[in-house]
DNA sequence: CGGGGCGATGTTATAGAGTAACAGCATGTC
DNA sequence: GACATGCTGTTACTCTATAACATCGCCCCG
């Protein structure tokens, strides 16, 4: 699970990865990953670029045939925000899939303006230096938020 | 010992000196602090707190005795923004002052969840973190966004 | 088996945040 | 004055998110 994920990867393992992952995590916690969580979960890793909720709305409405209401998104966007299965990008209101839930999240990400990717990352630096500026004055941290605009490794080549 | 703004301070000198910086630094850059944004500068240092854009276009409709377009308002933040004497909080969707404009920015936050304040800090081991990871990773970094949620130890004081 | 409680989902309506398109006005310059 | 440029006003619209209330399904307990 490099930062380097190749733009040619292939994604039916990320998302079948990501589902597994979440049924075995929700069940070890008795959380109820529902059919239709389990599905916006699945919407949400349709790619690696955050995704807005009436995006994943639109999806499902169509997969399910019938016309869904935005309540029933950010119901389910809830649910795995708590979970840790999925993280809101602030600067984009937008949802991506975590790739690593059940470890320790600091919430950090690297968000390419050119292709609209995200990667999380998670340096210990980068929570060092926050938890050290905030005890010297003597804020108590809950949760941090780091992201980073910029551009990716593949984008800097394709366009110089 | 607060950051470095006691709760009872005299806002009126905070608000005076933004509005003197921004003068200044506009003056100098050939940049036009119009009435209106001047004003709408103004209302948005109302407090130490981050304000949503309809909060401000209340405000001016009010003082201005006429209601006003939120397009107005969005665009003299836009103005303030570009100038870097108005920062945009992406994970409440609000906008609050810069105490020190003109000065380079790396754009980081301590944001109490119980009072609301908001207290710029530029630390400048937080923008080494973040630039050695993301130059590990190939990543180039335009703008970094560190919005840290927490508690102020004024808010810690009052609620133990 | 039959409620009763409780969490999940559905429905409708509304609030909050931000932008597009175009017209008019105020500068300053030549 | 004529023009160019940039600021402001007006209208309408999109996108994001939540409130209030009804309903359904499931598990627990009697
Ligand atoms: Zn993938
Ligand atoms: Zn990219
Ligand atoms: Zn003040
Ligand atoms: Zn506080």
């Amino acid at each position: 699970m490099s930062a380097a994920r190749p733009a040619d990867h292939d994604h039916t393992h990320c998302i079948a990865d990501a589902l597994t992952r979440a049924d075995a995590l929700c069940a070890e916690r008795g959380a109820r990953l529902t059919a239709l969580r389990r599905q916006v979960l699945e919407l949400v890793w349709t790619s690696h670029r955050p995704r807005g909720a009436y995006a994943i709305l639109e999806d499902l409405s169509q997969r399910e045939g019938k016309s869904t209401a935005p309540l029933t998104v950010y119901r389910a966007l809830e649910f795995l925000v708590e979970q840790g299965l999925v993280h809101r990008i602030e600067s984009l209101n937008a949802y991506i899939g975590c790739a690593a839930p059940g470890a320790v999240h600091s919430g950090q990400f690297l968000v390419c303006e050119a292709c609209g990717n995200a990667v999380e990352i998670d340096d210990p630096r980068i929570r060092a230096a926050i938890d050290t500026t905030a005890a010297e004055r003597g804020f108590r941290v809950n949760r941090p938020t780091v992201e980073v605009r910029g551009m990716c490794t593949d984008c800097q080549e394709k366009s110089p």
